[in-house]
DNA sequence: CATTTCAAAATCATGCACGATCCAAGATGC
DNA sequence: GCATCTTGGATCGTGCATGATTTTGAAATG
């Protein structure tokens, strides 16, 4: 027929869930604070309803804890374990993710978002202002997320985006000036690599970066 | 003060969550069958509430399917292709989580406890009933899940356990009679190369291993 | 006077019943 | 036979009741 638009039918709790994310992932609450769900359902102008499935649904992504007959909190900030597992766990799956799709020989439009996102990173002023900080963080998770959407897996692919939200969190805080450079350079030889089709490039590439950005947080 | 004994809090909508998970990996509902939140509250002799609640979790597990205005409905049987992404996957992870596991040097309790679950599963029967089918499928997700416990990564970790129920469902109806004798030879070596604290020997052994559940799961 | 104890009230999470809204299917009309 | 309307049934959201937790505040003790 034609390509109809799809008339988006909106639940109050969708709506509710991304508002309460957005107010997580901008830090307006400390790490561990209490969520009050009806001040919540006050705030937000709504029921009690929609706030607890929203709240269920980011207990399931691990941004928020429950505690049984005591209420809903931010999840803590994670330890410096944590990070190390992380760091582990992504340097096993991203170097194979880039090998399989430079394997797979990713199309222009693949490179093209790619530069794009490493542009986007660049464009943003060197400034310590909340905002471009963000604006650099969200473009290097899509930058990674588009490997792994490359490598054609979507259970790694998944797994990846169980851990963004976490990674978002601490990365806001973290991001230094004089290590963006750094950042810039070992992600242009992960795009050269895709984008010669060498599978163990790519997979040395993104190796070298994850353990940069390891070095660069921890310090 | 003493060994205190927690006070086990009961919030229904644990129990009801528990209830309905179970009825899923029992097969108590065909895939894609459509959960009606009404007829559950009556038979569990519960609200509504809970079970939307519970039915959220399972969602957010991706047991369930959600669809606005529509309602909830069991997660539809997985294609050969997302069979084929979760191996690949599991053929990064577990080999590597195998070795780090042998580099630990893994106490006599943790080989002790693979050994318990090898055992179980050539104590079920072979039968084509269902309960022994399950109890083998159970033993052998723990055995692996033993591993990657003692790898020492709580990401990593997590992330199995995020595929356990999905593959939980395949194993319950692909479990063969002839395939368990080559099963338990692999399980064995695996078991060997980790009290060696041989890291190569572990990922080569899960390494197999893997890739013969994979031949014996889509032949 | 400072500190602890204990009870009562306020606060908040949880569960339930009801009304509103929306989707699906059968009936009606042309 | 096809489109439209209506009815049935289910989901979604609200308000309220209940019970658990925490805090407040006053009395009692060292």
């Amino acid at each position: 027929m034609n390509g109809a638009r799809k008339i988006e039918r909106v639940v109050l709790g969708d709506q509710v869930y991304e508002a309460i994310k957005e107010r997580i992932l901008d830090q307006a609450y400390a790490p561990g604070e209490k969520l009050n769900v009806d001040g919540l359902a006050r705030e937000l102008q709504v029921s009690s309803t929609p706030i607890r499935e929203a709240l269920a649904r980011l207990v399931a992504e691990g941004l928020v804890k429950a505690e049984p007959f005591i209420g809903f909190a931010t999840a803590p900030l994670p330890d410096r374990r944590y990070y190390e597992d992380v760091y582990s766990f992504r340097g096993v799956i991203e170097p194979w993710a880039a090998a399989q799709a430079a394997r797979s020989r990713p199309g222009p439009d693949v490179i093209a978002a790619l530069r794009d996102e490493v542009a986007a990173m660049m464009a943003g002023e060197p400034s310590r202002e909340y905002r471009s900080h963000r604006g650099f963080t969200e473009a290097d998770d899509r930058f990674h997320r588009i490997i792994l959407q490359a490598a054609g897996n979507q259970v790694a692919l998944k797994s990846y985006d169980d851990l963004r939200f976490h990674l978002h969190i601490s990365r806001l805080y973290l991001t230094r000036e004089q290590d963006v450079g750094l950042t810039h350079q070992e992600h242009f030889r992960i795009v050269d690599a895709l984008e010669a089709g060498d599978p163990d490039a790519a997979a040395q590439a993104m190796r070298l970066h994850l353990e940069g950005s390891y070095e660069r947080l921890i310090k």
